[in-house]
DNA sequence: ATTGATAGTCAATATACTTGACTATCAATT
DNA sequence: AATTGATAGTCAAGTATATTGACTATCAAT
């Protein structure tokens, strides 16, 4: 049931958007592997991605990345382990911790985020700016039109 | 760097690929929960959604996971065993395996796909055909122009 | 008959996630 | 100040899910 001689109306959206991540995750993955990143887990990407350059607050990572907190203690904890971020404590709030990227994690992002904009332009170039937009749009009604209690995208 | 306050354009795509994701799955969850399938691996949930009324041919459904083949044959072996799953071979050839629901199945599989429908009804009305078309092309131009040798989206 | 390729399995191991119980800090009381 | 409740995060143990490498069976083409 798959392949591109399906008709467009026959994909569900959902296969689409499943598929369209599974895209963009090989594409970050063989970008990182490239760049002798080839120890990120895959929800690792994601963190990286999300952390920005002037750092995120772990609170706001956990949420987006769908898992519980101790599973995203856990991540953190080998990215922190393979050089990829740091932990500091929030001096605001010392229960909070804020999450930057090493020397090493900005490489790292900087290979993924490479490889997301090749897509993006390519994309870009070949349906043009307006239906992204649109896209984002659809997307985005869906999202917050059904979300959880306190969770929301990331950028 | 999350939430609805902030600016469409400042969220990149692949985040809200990502979420929507998360939507998607957390509603089909909740569906199956409510109609006592509590025992669906995430993947599996794929799994049935792929499977149609007439069944699918193993390697099909491995191809459209995205995971090694022996972990989908382990996902599969899971979903028979939890009764939802049943497999034959396929006569023509006999190396190959074909998937079909069984009742308990198909149940699981009309409640998630309720809790699909729900979500795109809503997104439909929402923000109309048109878009949800353009998303769809979106989607399938990003997927179709990136897919490595012989991968491809799932109904 | 032989060769090469595809479809799937077996066994072992490594990763990743979950649950339940816990500590620390903060904010709002009294 | 001491108490209460909530939020942020950790610890430890168990479970689930994935990966790798080696293998069997069937088929298609010589």
């Amino acid at each position: 049931m798959p392949d591109a001689t399906r008709s467009l109306e026959s994909i569900s959206l959902i296969a689409l958007i499943r598929t369209a991540r599974l895209t963009y995750g090989r594409a970050m993955r063989a970008a990182l592997v490239d760049v002798g990143c080839d120890d990120i887990p895959s929800n690792g990407m994601f963190v990286i991605g999300a952390i920005g350059r002037d750092g995120a607050p772990l609170s706001e990572i956990i949420r987006g990345l769908g898992v519980s907190k101790q599973a995203a203690g856990q991540l953190i904890d080998t990215l922190v382990l393979r050089g990829y971020v740091e932990r500091d404590t929030d001096p605001q709030d010392r229960r909070c911790l804020t999450l930057k990227l090493t020397e090493r994690g900005l490489d790292a992002a900087a290979a993924q985020g490479a490889a997301i904009d090749r897509l993006d332009v390519d994309l870009l170039t070949r349906v043009g700016a307006d239906h992204i937009a649109g896209t984002r749009e659809t997307l985005a009604a869906l999202i917050f039109h059904n979300r959880e209690p306190q969770a929301a995208a990331q950028a």
